[in-house]
DNA sequence: AAAGTGCACAACCGCGAAAGT
DNA sequence: AACTTTCGCGGTTGTGCACTT
């Protein structure tokens, strides 16, 4: 039966979190680990629901997220998986530790479409768009501005003859024999997906306490700096299940970064200065 | 310098699956 | 077995910032 939606309630806050909201929450899930996101609001003393609770903490406040851009390593990783998985954000993300769903998602959307696009490729079915036959489909279908991301992929994607985009990349990702994969890198040019071996969460490495950064420029600097404050060695994280995505063993390191009492907290990355 | 536009990202919404009673 | 509750996921939206005109 019907699920309540769980925000409801008359005087649960929405929108951005603040600093203070942060903190409450940061300072519940140190002390008691994740528990019952629904109970964490209340017992957390916080407005909000518990979903929002558990979005902010594992899209933001999770201690061991990278921040900034995508490697171009880990953008390929992305490409690749998601020729195999389709828009499993979150079974994607699992493979890229310190990186979350909705990140990856994003990141999916703004970038690597368009990247993909332009190199003549479907980001939805990850092959070549540009039949001859569909192109007053895809002309058509790119009239409707607004909907050009969606519904133009989902034409092409029926345009190659396959009955339902989802189903189909169920059916690619299962059936993509050699033939399907040799035809795919030859046509991802650069995006290859043998280039991208697939890793186990455990094989990959998060640099915890980096003397220098390793991703690109940019914003991406600010997780390393973030990182090297918090780290903090032998912390024992709360008895709660941190294991979301599977990063158990390396996660070690990553639960080091913590503090009981943030004392090393408030670089850039935590925004609000929760000092 | 101001207004307009596009982009990037955080957050929300609704649904389905899983777990609990 | 049926129903309820909770969680997690994927899609979508809203907002602030950067860039362009």
């Amino acid at each position: 039966m019907g699920r309540q939606p769980c925000c409801d309630k008359v005087g649960l806050k929405k929108g951005p979190w603040t600093a203070e909201e942060d903190k409450k929450l940061i300072k519940f899930i140190l002390a008691n680990g994740q528990c019952c996101w629904r109970a964490v609001p209340k017992l957390a003393g916080l407005l909000r629901c518990g979903k929002s609770c558990r979005l902010r903490w594992t899209n933001y406040l999770r201690p061991d997220l990278k921040r900034g851009l995508l490697s171009e390593y880990e953008e390929k990783m992305v490409i690749d998986l998601h020729a195999q998985l389709g828009n499993r954000w979150s079974k994607i993300a699992s493979h890229l530790p310190g990186r979350t769903d909705n990140e990856i998602k994003n990141h999916w959307n703004t970038h690597i479409k368009k990247k993909l696009r332009k190199m003549g490729i479907d980001p939805l079915t990850h092959k070549p768009i540009a039949n001859v036959n569909d192109q007053s489909h895809q002309s058509q279908s790119q009239k409707q501005e607004g909907e050009e991301e969606q519904s133009c992929v989902a034409n092409d994607s029926f345009e190659i003859g396959q009955n339902n985009p989802i189903q189909a990349k169920e059916e690619d990702s299962k059936n993509m024999g050699g033939d399907e994969l040799d035809k795919m890198e030859f046509l991802i040019d650069g995006f290859c997906i043998d280039e991208v071996p697939l890793i186990e969460p455990h094989e990959i490495l998060v640099p915890c306490a980096p003397s220098s950064s390793t991703s690109s420029s940019s914003s991406s600097n600010s997780s390393s700096i973030f990182l090297e404050d918090l780290y903090l060695p032998d912390f024992e994280w709360p008895d709660c299940d941190y294991s979301n995505n599977n990063n158990n063993n390396q996660n070690n390191d990553s639960m080091g970064l913590w503090d009981d009492d943030f004392s090393s907290w408030g670089q850039d990355s935590w925004a609000y200065g929760l000092l």
